[in-house]
DNA sequence: GCTTAGGTTCAAAATTTATTGAAATGTGAA
DNA sequence: TTCACATTTCAATAAATTTTGAACCTAAGC
């Protein structure tokens, strides 16, 4: 289904069509998706980031849109996670007011970026809380074998938030 | 809140009320809750493995389904999960007809076992797909630059799935 | 054989999470 | 300052996931 005749230029004030996803694209952005949903991070991010990452150049806030045909609402969300995550970059492109975005150079690090985020909280937040129950545990009647047991996540969940936290100014490196 | 008298004896053919959960059973119970939905695992598997994990001896169907209230269905499909990732055994108790279950005794290699089993397939169904899509890109007129993209991709596919077969014979030690 | 404790299954209900789109909020150009 | 375009917000809706429980197996004990 073609727009109807050549009028696609790039001052037109109406809606342009959009070019539906070729072939490589639809594969390699359902494995996006798929790596992503391991990381509980949605579909349609996962979708965005498939389509920067597999364009030469940056593409604009509408295209995203009329490419990937889903809501405004969803690729500004979309949009707005992958920025907090420096996993894109926005490029002012000339004669336009529009801005448009492309993945940033290393993927590695943007993946690094994404596993801290995501366990980080939960690892400091657990620090304390686990201090007072194995706090509580030896003073109380638990098990001297449940009390190791405790302990033992107490020390993984320790090493856990170090590592964490030697990767917490991102490397420059890919 | 007690059950109304000493009436708790072991032969009771009717429902014998099980103790709700401890505070420190339900605040580590949260902190397994918190790591499990990092990687998809629902709430009530884990609520049931932390049961487990925090119990000195063996625990049944029943207790686990009358202390975390739950149906059985949930703790029947949490058994199974857990059981098939290789992180709860059974243990045969004398004089009772009922299986009873406790965690296997390195959590770090369940921790394995599940990190394997959640992205293993992905990477390996993955394999064949890049291969596809980067001889075709290559063939059609795709920028350089994508192709290197696509490139990277892979590599790190492969990478990822290296490392995911050398842990594959889980190791014994903890 | 029968009975029944012990557990599984799976369709329906409840809950959680993701997406949509209309209205509100910038923002740069004129 | 005003206008029109670009993006964000968020309540409503849709979709996906989890939980429930009644019906159904299955094997142990009689």
């Amino acid at each position: 289904m073609k727009p109807p005749s050549g009028k696609v230029s790039k001052k037109s004030a109406t809606k342009v069509a959009h070019s539906p996803l070729a072939p490589h694209e639809r594969e390699l952005a359902e494995y996006f998706v798929q790596m992503a949903s391991i990381l509980g991070i949605q579909r349609s991010i996962a979708e965005i980031y498939a389509l920067l990452y597999l364009s030469a150049k940056p593409i604009d806030f509408d295209t995203i849109q009329g490419r990937l045909m889903m809501s405004k609402g969803s690729v500004s969300q979309g949009l707005r996670f992958l920025r907090s995550q420096g996993m894109i970059l926005s490029a002012k492109l000339a004669g336009s007011r529009r801005e448009h975005w492309r993945p940033t150079p290393s993927l590695a690090v943007s993946l690094v970026n994404l596993l801290r985020s995501q366990f980080l909280p939960s690892l400091e937040k657990s620090k304390p809380l686990l201090q007072a129950v194995l706090q509580a545990s030896r003073s109380s009647g638990v098990s001297s074998e449940v009390i190791e047991r405790i302990t033992r996540l107490q020390q993984w969940n320790s090493r856990a938030l170090e590592l964490s936290e030697l990767l917490l100014p991102p490397p420059k490196a890919d």
